[in-house]
DNA sequence: CATGAATGAGCTTTCATTCAT
DNA sequence: TATGAATGAAAGCTCATTCAT
C-alpha cells in the first residue's frame, strides 16, 4: 500500500523500460517480467514502486504529459502578440516531440487506445488550459476563428502526432523546412 | 460431397465482435474466448475462419480500411474543380466516420499502436492514392500549397480522427455546424 | 456403431496414414485431422470405419501383427529339422522386417509403449504359438536350451527390432552378411 | 539479495512424476497439469525448472541414461578377463533394471518412439563407449566374434529390455535363475 | 528494500468427436 | 456413405501478482 520512492533511479528505470516496451511491442506484449528484466530489477520490485501494472502505466502517462506541457509553456509569453505566443508554443511542442520521440509516440498510443484509465486521461487534459486561454484572447482580438477549443486543437496540435508516428515507423527525418510549412498550415487553419 | 459450408455471416459476426471488444477494452483485453462468446460461437470455431488472432485483427483492419476508402471515393469527381472534389471527399470521410464511429475508432487504434502487422498496415496505405493525385492536380493549378502529401494529410484528414475519438469518449455529438467549421479549417490550412 | 467396410481401399488408406504418422511423429503428434488429410478423406469419415482413435490404433496393430506372423510361418516346415525350421522362420521374420520397415517400427513402438490396449496386445501374442511349439520340440530333442519361451524370444527374435529401428533412424542399410551374422548369434544363444 | 532458491527436490519430484505418468499412460496422456498435480506444484512452476515439455522429457531421459551407465560401469575392471568384465557389466545392468524398473521401462519407451529429440538421443549413446572398447579387446584376443557393436549390443544388452517390460506388464518376477540363464544366452551369442 | 520462486487464473490454440446435410 | 463445419474440453504455456526470506 505505502508506495515509497526510496530509490528514484530504480523508479525511473522502470518507467523507461515500460515506455520502450509499450512503444515497440504494444501494451499487449509488454509483460511485467520483460519490464523488470529491461530495468534490471526483480518483478517483485515493481510492486514496491507501483501498485500494479495499471498504476505503472497511469503514472508513466501523467509524468510524460506533465513534462510535455511544461516544456510547451516554459517561456515567458506575457508581452507577446497572440500569434507570436502561439508560434512559440507550437514550436516548443514540435521541439519536444522531435527530441523525445519515444514519449511522443507513447502519448499517441495512450490517446488512441483504452490503456490509460479514463479519469487519468482527463486529468492530463487540464494542462491544456494556458493554450485555451491564449486562443480565447485571440478570439476576443478577432485574430482567431470563433470555434471551440477541440477544433482548434485538432487542426493545430494533433497533426503533429501523425508526423511523429510516421517518422518513427518509416525511418524518415522531418526537416526544419517541414516544420516551417507545418506551422504555416496550423496557423492558416485557425487564423481569421 | 460437401454439405455445410463456411457461412459468411459467422465470419462477419466474429469480425464485429472483435471490433467491439478491441474498441471498448483494447487489444490486450479482447481474448478469443470473449470474442467467441460475443459472436455466439465456440472458441474453436474462430480458427475455421481465421488462422490465428493476429490474422483476425489484420483482416478486420484491411476490410474496414477498404470499406472506408471506397466510401470516401464513391462519387464521380471528374468534372469538378479541385476544391469541390476535395470537399466532397472530405465530407464523405466525415460522413463515414460519423455513421461508423466504431470502425473509425478502430482505425485510429490500429494506426497509433503496433497491433496490426507492419506489412498489412502498409497495404492499407495504397488506397490513399486518388487523394494524393487530386492534391497533385491542385498544386499544378496553384490552388494548393506545394507541400508533401504527409503534411496535407495530417492537417486535413487526420484531425477528424481526434474529433471522432473525443466524441466516442465524452458522449458528445458533433453538429453539422462543427463539420462546416472543421472543413473550413482543413481547407484553409492547405489552400494557397 | 455398425462399423461397415463399404470401401476397403479407404479403410486401408486410413491405416496407412496412421502408420506413417505414428512412426514419424509419434502417437502424441498424430491427430485425427492429420491422418484424415494424409488419407485424403474427411475427419468424419474415419468414424465410419473405426469406432474411435483407440480402435484405429488397435486394428492397425492387430492387422500388422497378423500379417507379420503369417509371413513368418508361411512355409511348410513339417519334414525339416528343428534348426532348419527355426532358420527359415528367423529369416522370414528378418525378410518381413526389411521389406516392411514401417510396419516393423510400428510394432516396436506398440510393444514398448502403452498406446495399444493391453487386451489387444495380449491377443497379438497368441500368434507366437507355432514358434513356441517348435522350441518345445527342440528342447525334447536336446537341441535347444531348456529355458522359458520369453528368454528364447528375447535373445533370438527381439534383437531384430533394435537393428530395424537403428536402420530406420540412421539411414544405414543392413547387409546380407549382417543377417548371416545375426542369425548365428541368435542360434548360438539358444542352442545346446 | 536472492533468498528463496530453486530447490532440487522440487525438480526431482517433477522428474519422478513425469517418469511415472509417461510409463503408465504414455507420453500422449501425460499432460503438464497431471504432472504438476502428481508433483504437488502449480503447472506454472514446471516452467521454472524446465523450458517446456520437450525439455522436461529430454532432461529426464539424459539423467536416467547417465545414472544407468554409471551404475553399469561402477566397478573397477582393469585386471579382469574380458569375459569376467563383461559378466560384471551385464549383471550390473540387470541389477539396475531390476531395482529401477520404472527407469528401465522409460528408457525402452524413449528408444522405440520419437518422444526424445534425436540430438538428445544420440548424446545418450556416447556412454556406451567403455563397453565397445571391451568388446574390441575381446575381438583382438579372439574371444568375441568379429562383428559390429550394434550386433553385439542387440544380442546381449537389448534383450533385457524385453524381459523388463514383460515383467512390468504381467506382474511376474524374474528369478536369479532366469538371470543366470539369460547371461548364458547373451555370452553364447557373441563368444567365439 | 529487494529478491527469485511460486502460483491460480487465464491465455491462445488444438484435439477427438459429432452435427447437419 | 461421406463430408466440412462445428464444438466442448483440454492442451501447453504465460501472466500479473504474492510469498518467503
Amino acid at each position: 500500500m505505502a508506495i515509497r520512492k526510496k530509490c528514484p533511479e530504480k523508479r525511473k528505470s522502470l518507467l523507461n523500460a515500460t515506455l520502450s516496451l509499450v512503444n515497440n511491442n504494444g501494451f499487449h506484449d509488454a509483460p511485467m517480467s520483460k519490464i523488470a528484466k529491461l530495468a534490471n530489477v526483480s518483478p517483485a520490485t515493481i510492486y514496491i514502486y507501483f501498485e500494479n501494472k495499471q498504476d505503472l502505466i497511469n503514472q508513466l502517462y501523467l509524468e510524460i504529459k506533465e513534462t510535455f506541457w511544461n516544456f510547451a509553456f516554459k517561456d515567458e509569453l506575457k508581452n507577446l502578440t497572440v500569434k507570436k505566443a502561439f508560434e512559440i508554443i507550437w514550436f516548443n511542442i514540435a521541439d519536444f516531440r522531435m527530441k523525445n520521440n519515444d514519449e511522443a509516440i507513447f502519448l499517441s498510443q495512450c490517446e488512441n487506445t483504452p490503456i490509460v484509465d479514463k479519469s487519468i486521461s482527463e486529468e492530463g487534459l487540464k494542462h491544456l488550459q494556458p493554450l485555451v486561454d491564449l486562443w480565447e484572447k485571440g478570439k476576443t482580438e478577432g485574430i482567431i476563428k470563433p470555434i471551440c477549443p477541440f477544433l482548434l486543437y485538432s487542426f493545430t496540435i494533433y497533426p503533429m502526432a501523425f508526423l511523429m508516428t510516421k517518422q518513427h515507423r518509416e525511418d524518415y527525418k522531418l526537416s526544419n523546412k517541414d516544420f516551417e510549412q507545418a506551422f504555416q498550415c496550423a496557423w492558416d487553419s485557425i487564423k481569421l
